[in-house]
DNA sequence: AATATAATGATTACGCCA
DNA sequence: TGGCGTAATCATTATATT
């Protein structure tokens, strides 16, 4: 047996590629099936994927994508990047299908000033109302210095066919400095990115805006009229905008003009919600393309997850020392009693609700009923039951589930973080559902190291147990000021525990609930602290889970509507910030 | 009274195949 | 393209136990 221990318990460290020569040797023979050599992938790439851990499966499906067996596939893959699609198309012509990796270079080249008219594809010339917008734009940006505030901007934008919103916000962001050239530019390249990336399902956002429609050539599919409803798809693998040291990674995206900041912002919540929860997301945060991570790809446990933020996206590192990336690795001691026929190598996601201690028995008793190898039945449903309640091996014929220390061990937290504040283990157990997976946000905020060597201050919303402070933490990025809100006492203790033990220089403000907080508030305290650089949390999932069997209504649930009380704190931030920065 | 346990489906997405 | 089976999923609440 490939996993019967004769190896000593010496190994807590576990050398992944001596300890599966079997399943390497199955991925050699999958390799040659599928005729890898064919398609130019080198052994040297090969083993680089395997060396990263990943499966079979997963490189077969890669291959596959690659392969050019579904073209659609590998289009959509960089359209839900945000990338436009007569670039990913002649990308995909000059490169070949079968190199991702180039694509995605030229793609991320051709971004390199994201959403910016002169790199841009779009025909301005193709219909007679584009002529007479670039007339404009050219002779107001002539005449922009005779205009002596902003009232006349403003009229002028509107005049032109946006909206006052769209005026008004473009001002907003833009600052007194600019030309009227620069401010249609503004909203221009908002509208593009809006459509490009993402549907529109608010009727006050459906009425004909100016004729960005009519710009767009004929080239593109009639199939794809790029009206309304372009659902925010899943990608598969779902690996954001990559992982790291990993093949395929994309540097660089189109970020919408009003999208940036400051402040910098991350928003999360579970990527498998009802149908139209991430649109409505994304829409209201900025037309972002949500970055959708699964952090099975970082540590040994599942968790897929909906990341929409702002943060540059080229130069992420990871946390050292890496998560374990398997479960055996994570937890060397279940190897000794880890059946063969039990092919898991990462656990499922962690969720609130724990297996019982009977189901834990009904194994053990299905399991002796045999000696030696279980028929294929019994096999099927003992890994049924271990998959549902996400069960270690912990005993021969003995599968258990996880302990909160086991918990906290693959979310990336301390350990016994959850432990301080005299934390019962139920609320353990939930609290550790709720969290962040640390080294997964931790990776999207590396950037954030050299833009703030001196620390930076965080209004971190939904804080629950910290998953963003730990993770600021444990990239060794100062936090100066965290104004926390979180709802739950026992949370509050574990964060105020976490801020003591660990001897943060910095000062730690903690409220209640986010309702409370008014916009007065928000402005005090940034005029206290001088403004905030990042504002973290995740929204509660309570009625978007697909868990919850009782109230999963979506964004209008009582506790997931709280999102837009995030949404309300960051228009807040956002605007105060401007005003600061004038 | 506080805490631990156990029962309670549906909504998605995706691969396969006709 | 569409039907069908497989699979996963930051949960809630009534009931039992201490």
């Amino acid at each position: 047996m490939a996993h019967d221990s004769s190896s000593s318990d010496s190994d807590y460290y576990v050398d992944w590629n001596s300890d599966d020569d079997m399943e390497i040797d199955n991925l050699i023979q999958t390799k040659k099936s599928l005729e890898l050599v064919q398609r130019g992938f080198s052994d040297e790439m090969f083993a680089t994927l395997v060396d990263m851990g990943f499966s079979i499966d997963m490189i077969a499906r890669a291959i596959k994508e690659t392969a050019g067996s579904s073209k659609s596939n590998t289009i959509d893959h960089f359209l839900g990047m945000g990338f436009d699609e007569e670039k990913v198309i002649k990308a995909i012509q000059e490169h070949g299908e079968e190199n991702m990796v180039q694509i995605a270079n030229a793609l991320a080249d051709a971004e390199k000033q994201p959403v910016v008219k002169e790199e841009d594809d779009i025909d301005w010339s193709s219909s007679d109302d584009e002529i007479n917008y670039s007339n404009m734009l050219v002779s107001d940006d002539e005449d922009s210095n005779s205009f002596p505030g902003n009232n006349n901007k403003l009229r002028s934008l509107v005049k032109m066919g946006f909206s006052e919103l769209e005026a008004s916000l473009a001002v907003q962001r833009c600052g007194d400095n600019v030309s009227i050239a620069e401010l249609t530019d503004f909203i221009c390249a908002a509208q593009m990115a809006r459509e490009s990336s993402e549907f529109i399902t608010d009727p006050e956002e459906q009425k004909p805006r100016h004729d960005v429609k009519k710009m767009r050539s004929e080239s593109k599919r009639e199939s794809m009229p790029y009206t309304d409803d372009v659902p925010v798809s899943l990608p598969n693998p779902m690996i954001g905008f990559g992982i790291p040291n990993c093949p395929g990674l994309i540097t660089h995206r189109p970020l919408p003009y009003l999208a940036r900041g400051p402040p910098y912002f991350y928003y999360e919540n579970v990527a498998l919600a009802p149908k139209g929860v991430w649109e409505t997301m994304s829409r209201r945060l900025f037309d972002i393309a949500p970055e959708f991570m699964d952090s099975k790809y970082i540590c040994a446990a599942a968790r897929k997850r909906g990341y929409i933020h702002n943060l540059p996206i080229s130069n992420r590192f990871q946390l050292q020392p890496p998560p374990k990336f398997t479960i055996h690795e994570a937890f060397p001691l279940t190897k000794k009693w880890w059946p063969s026929w039990d092919k898991r190598t990462k656990l499922n996601c962690i969720v609130t609700s724990k297996a019982s201690a009977e189901t834990t028995k009904k194994i053990r008793l299905a399991l002796e009923a045999h000696n030696g190898e279980p028929p294929l039945s019994t096999q099927r449903h003992v890994i049924s039951q271990c998959k549902k309640w996400n069960l270690v091996w912990v005993g021969r014929n003995r599968a258990a589930p996880l302990e909160p220390d086991e918990m906290e061990n693959l979310l990336g937290f301390p350990r016994n973080h959850t432990r301080g504040g005299g934390v019962n283990r139920i609320e353990r157990y939930k609290s550790l559902a709720n969290a962040f997976q640390v080294d997964t946000v931790a990776y999207h905020l590396s950037v954030l190291k050299p833009m703030f060597p001196t620390g930076l201050n965080v209004l971190s919303l939904f804080s629950g147990i910290g998953g963003g402070e730990v993770a600021l933490h444990r990239l060794q990025i100062p936090m100066k000021i965290v104004v926390s809100l979180e709802i739950s006492e026992v949370s509050r203790n574990i964060l105020k525990d976490f801020w003591k033990q660990t001897n943060q220089k910095g000062l730690l403000i903690e409220f209640e609930d986010v309702e409370h907080l008014s916009n007065q508030q928000i402005e005090e305290l940034m005029e206290a602290f001088g403004g905030f650089d990042l504002v973290i949390g995740g929204s509660p999932c309570n009625n978007i889970s697909g868990l919850n069997r009782v109230s999963r209504s979506g964004l209008v649930g009582e506790q997931s509507a709280l999102f837009f009380e995030y949404c309300r704190i960051l228009d807040v931030v956002r605007e105060k910030t401007a005003r600061m920065r004038r």
